[in-house]
DNA sequence: AATGAATGAGCGTTCATTCAT
DNA sequence: TATGAATGAACGCTCATTCAT
């Protein structure tokens, strides 16, 4: 069975783990160019140096950690919708607001590291990553123009500004949120489903 | 008459404005650590070392230039509440997510630089602006809190997530947005206020 | 043996004490502030940016040369009055002025760059140093006290001055002896020693 | 009558001399390359660019404070033994050694800035003012050679050797003297001429 | 007679990167 | 698999110097 083929991870896959989610954390905290390899490497208890030996340069590090994070949060969305099978509309983008919280506030610190830095980077750091932006921000538009088609959500909006105001809502959080358990981000993400919906007027 | 005992502003403030206007801008595009002084000082056409006629340090010029940012919105925000005079909190609310919009957008990159780069200084950087954050906070919490009170939005959520949920959503924009005209910032603070008060719900 | 067990110096710690050598050579010959890293790294035959391998700021270069140079001196002194015996005050202070001499213009330039710098250093640069410099002091004033006592030197003159006149006519020479051969530092002792304690006069 | 002719220091003159003597405790206290002409404007309340009214160079300033520091205690010496007329050899050297020192620890910082920072400057800041400083030896070696001749003083020690030992005690009083009245020079003088003539031994 | 504004070379230091071991 | 030693380019910053006013 596939179980069976997923070896247990090596040494190196351990060290190669450790470096990425030490880089991943000080980039979420720091920033990337204020983010030094010899503070990846003392967060990752090895040499500097040794950081070579599993990536080609700092950006490389750095790519890998857009890319997972994205790839995570994404993945998380897809899932839950499929998980609602044929609920309401409403019900689906609820779920998928609940997974893109979780996934920026609880999982590694890829995704916060991804939302948080993505912006200041230069050009050329951005552009690998740009087709699999584009492609979940064209997922939420689906569901959000899947359920205005159903008269579920309002129609004087455009899908784009509608999709903007609701994920920087939910992203802003990694801003202020500190974990504390996972109730805290069900709860969050509860109020927020709410006041997206619903609006913030009685 | 008043106006002519502004006197005209000198080559030297004309210098040290230019200087913090490159720096904002940098700061803003690229993060704080990200900017050089070589940078800025091309920016402002002059050479590096010129700069520290002007300033002590890095850091004496992101100082001012978050102080700027903030005060700012903070001012923009009273301003066009207080033109409101006995509106409705509704309309109190909507005028200062206009005005908080306005000046993240439009204006200078003061704003734009401390609301997209504060998040990842340094403990030391950060400190000496928390009281003015703090108080902007508590100026939109009382907001909101009148508002309430006045039954005019909904008492389910408490302020504090409230708050957070509506500035997220503003200062968001700032990761995507690009200035064309005054309309699009308006036209988009009219969206805004319509979603955050009723929702995005039919 | 013992001579076994002292493990041969490593390549650190060559490139260390070379770059210990070459700063003290320059610092003595130019002083602290004159002397720049890229001096002392091209002196060392390394690059500049290596020092910082070694030695965590300029100023911890200083830190360790003005402290073996004195403790070099003061250890040489000690030795050589205790090698003395029971001898006359007045042989033990003539030991103690030619070990004074010999590692003020032999040896390395630790001691050399220590007596020619420290007076013009900025205060917290020497602060670190004090303790050991007056128990140097103190050393050489118990030394002319029991001389005194034992009533083989003149009375009439404070032990104070008269220390600061015998140290400061040995520390002279260092801004003038150029080395030709050990015969030169211990002819140079021995006229020294005569000058000192039976003064100019036939 | 020759007085007269003598005018007033006019401004400039005031201001000339005020960068000098600001210059020459800078350099005294710190060394050269260690004092900034922003330090020596600020001691003479002008600007920095001032000096340049004044003075070609930072190394103008040198130049002149050395020039002038030596012919000060060059002609202080002379005129004292001149002033002995035709006392014996000893006093006349018991009134160079006074006037040396007095030179040195009182009047202006020039004597003391020059003794002080002479050894670490470049070869071609020391070159001009190599024939005077060799004059001045050559003084006290006459000095000393007629004293011998006369049989006052010890002929089994070579005349140089001799003057460096003496000068040498002199000058290192400046590196611990700190002025306090006349009285202190002089009662230091007295206590240095008869350790320098009769030695320290009983 | 003196200054305010600016320069540019060079300083001490940092840091991503290399490479022999 | 990992490191210790070293590099070199670039950083923030300083400073003697210039020059129009």
């Amino acid at each position: 069975m596939a179980k069976q083929e997923a070896s247990l991870p090596t040494k190196a896959e351990k060290s190669r783990n450790l470096i990425l989610h030490s880089a991943a954390k000080l980039f979420r905290e720091q920033g990337f160019s204020a983010t030094t390899l010899r503070q990846i490497a003392a967060a990752a208890r090895i040499e500097a140096g040794s950081i070579y030996y599993y990536f080609d340069s700092k950006e490389a590090i750095l790519d890998e950690i857009l890319d997972r994070g994205l790839r995570h949060v994404f993945e998380s969305v897809k899932a839950a919708v499929k998980g609602a099978g044929q609920a309401t509309y409403r019900r689906r983008i609820e779920l998928a607001i609940e997974a893109h919280l979780v996934a920026l506030l609880e999982s590694s610190d890829f995704t916060s590291a991804n939302i948080r830095i993505y912006g200041q980077l230069q050009e050329h750091l951005k552009k690998p990553h740009r087709p699999l932006r584009r492609a979940y921000a064209r997922y939420w538009d689906k569901l959000f123009l899947d359920a205005r088609k159903a008269g579920e959500i309002r129609a004087d909006i455009e899908i784009e500004p509608l999709r903007i105001f609701v994920i920087g809502a939910l992203n802003w959080t990694v801003e202020w949120f500190r974990l504390d358990s996972k109730d805290d981000v069900l709860k969050l993400a509860r109020r927020t489903q709410l006041m997206v919906f619903d609006g913030i007027k009685k």
